[in-house]
DNA sequence: CTGTTAGCGCCTTCAA
DNA sequence: TTGAAGGCGCTAACAG
């Protein structure tokens, strides 16, 4: 039924060995035998079972990439970056999803690791024990990209969330708002939402504006969060001038909840997010942010984890890569 | 190096036999014994070989899926759906993403194979000879999700793509409206943008509205897209009182052309899309859609795929979900 | 430049 | 209920 590496050897009248070696661009071998199992090739229609071949050679140049949210919008360009270092270096990838959550991530990791590919990405979500545990049973190089664990022990690439929320809240102060609140994520995620959280908090500090805990209020990172929790501010009686979310999703909610009380963003409120994702400059008025380098960091952890699991040295291997401020239509001075 | 069944067997004082069964719920085993060989198992880290097990068994318990473009908004939900069922029957999935170039698409199909899965499903693209052709040389059933190819040859879970714009158009003419226009996709996607597109033609043509060649413009999908050809019904003498976008985004993009013009959406223009992205409902005026059943695709997709993979009787193999169409803020009476 | 020969780690009869 | 043994399809020395 199947054809095997063994039917190409006869069929073009040479060993298992040859056929072998043209199949993997072995340069030791004469042009015109080459050719000959070139066709037998084509005769037979033999597609190479990468099973047999993972099996006899211990690689499979191919390297699990997690993706703890498929629905998060980051992980898209992300992704790209990601692929395109992976097919220069010649290495297959495969996504796994998780939904976001954790019992699921670690289940998809060990599956990952039995089905042996050669290195692991995980991407986008929150690091824990569990994890770094699950990481450190396998024998194969693992990269965090676009997050990062507490302890740093694991190669990461990753933004500085921290200072991103500062850059923002900064854009905010410097327009001469003073009245500024937060729609933060959940603080129990320490290497992101934790860290915009400080950012923020840092940046007011340093301006000399005291912290308002009524000023602070927690969404779970979608607009439907975002309308909720902005809905909260709009009520209060000393309400802010400007808002910083924590992420994009959540700064949008948080726009059209301004529109929807018949006031103007960012006239009578500004409002700025952190990420860039493409919807950012898909509604009215266009969010300022603060963008992720979605894209390189994909590439970049990806070249990272070839570099580990070719055993190359590496300089360091924790990579922060520049965020940039994107002002656009959201926010104005107070 | 790495602990194998045999190191497991040795640890337990039994065969390398017994342990495969203990391993795979094999029930011809003495309760003694399995817990021994677990103990051995955990004592020992062992982590069962996917690769060396799916050469001897044949068998790989896992599905690949192909994503046409991994950023297309339908997907995220579409994958949850095939997930879903792929767990209740115990396949794990792979997605491979082929960034919308149809060269790539190829080439992951066949490494997808050469990985010997179980079973193939191609989510959402265009679907063309080669495609057919790539399919027919694998040995594994495959299935077509949001999608089908126009011979009809594949099994394929989908809606009626005429239909939904058909009835998209009707929820137009039904408010009185007129004067009707199209964004619409290339017109080669003959399976999606090309079906919708002749659901506006016999929407119009059932109502006694004429078809006017300067009411349709092709878009590429995207928002920008959907910006453009905006401007350009904008500037029209005889301007449209209402728009059918051919999909979600490219309506978002026409709704903001009109705002940013300075008119209303819906009291000057009516726009609607079709697919009901979660962006549909992310904006101001929030947009009315024709929903695609997304989650219900992939979840009926896969449940098709393990049927054909377990060689079980099918009815049908090409199905067709209902759609449903949403009325939100974008429309109103002409 | 080419062929021979061991495995890779596991499943699966077949016997016992 | 268990063990022995023969592959699965391919790669990787090692010879020649």
């Amino acid at each position: 039924m199947t054809v095997t590496i063994y039917d190409v050897a006869r069929e073009a009248g040479v060993s298992m060995a040859t056929v072998s070696r043209v199949v993997n661009n072995n340069p030791n071998v004469k042009p015109q035998t080459r050719k000959k199992v070139y066709e037998a090739i084509e005769r037979l229609g033999y597609r190479p079972n990468a099973v047999a071949r993972g099996l006899a050679s211990k690689r499979t140049t191919t390297v699990g990439v997690v993706i703890p949210d498929i629905s998060n919008a980051i992980i898209a360009e992300v992704a790209r970056g990601i692929e395109d270092i992976a097919n220069m270096y010649h290495y297959n990838i495969i996504l796994c999803n998780a939904d976001m959550r954790k019992e699921k991530e670690i289940r998809v990791i060990n599956t990952l690791l039995e089905k042996q590919v050669d290195g692991l990405l995980f991407m986008g979500g929150l690091v824990t024990e569990d994890h770094i545990q699950a990481f450190r049973t396998s024998n194969v190089p693992v990269v965090l990209c676009a997050t990062s664990d507490v302890e740093q022990s694991v190669p990461s690439v990753d933004i500085d969330h921290q200072l991103a929320a500062y850059d923002a809240v900064q854009a905010l102060i410097t327009r001469g708002h003073k009245k500024i609140a937060l729609i933060s994520g959940v603080l129990e995620d320490l290497t992101h939402y934790y860290q915009r959280y400080l950012g923020y908090r840092k940046a007011l500090e340093e301006a000399g504006i005291p912290f308002r805990e009524d000023y602070v209020r927690i969404g779970n990172g979608r607009y439907e969060s975002g309308l909720e929790v902005m809905n909260y501010f709009m009520e209060l009686e000393d309400r802010p001038t400007a808002i910083l979310a924590a992420n994009d999703e959540m700064a949008i909610g948080a726009i059209h909840t301004v529109l929807d009380h018949g006031l103007s963003v960012p006239d009578d409120i500004s409002i700025i997010g952190i990420d860039n994702v493409r919807m950012a400059s898909m509604v009215r008025p266009r969010l300022s942010t603060v963008a992720q380098p979605m894209y390189d960091i994909g590439a970049v952890s990806m070249r990272l984890l070839t570099k580990l699991m070719k055993k190359e040295h590496v300089e360091e291997e924790r990579v922060i890569l520049p965020h940039e401020l994107i002002i656009r239509d959201s926010i104005a001075e107070a």
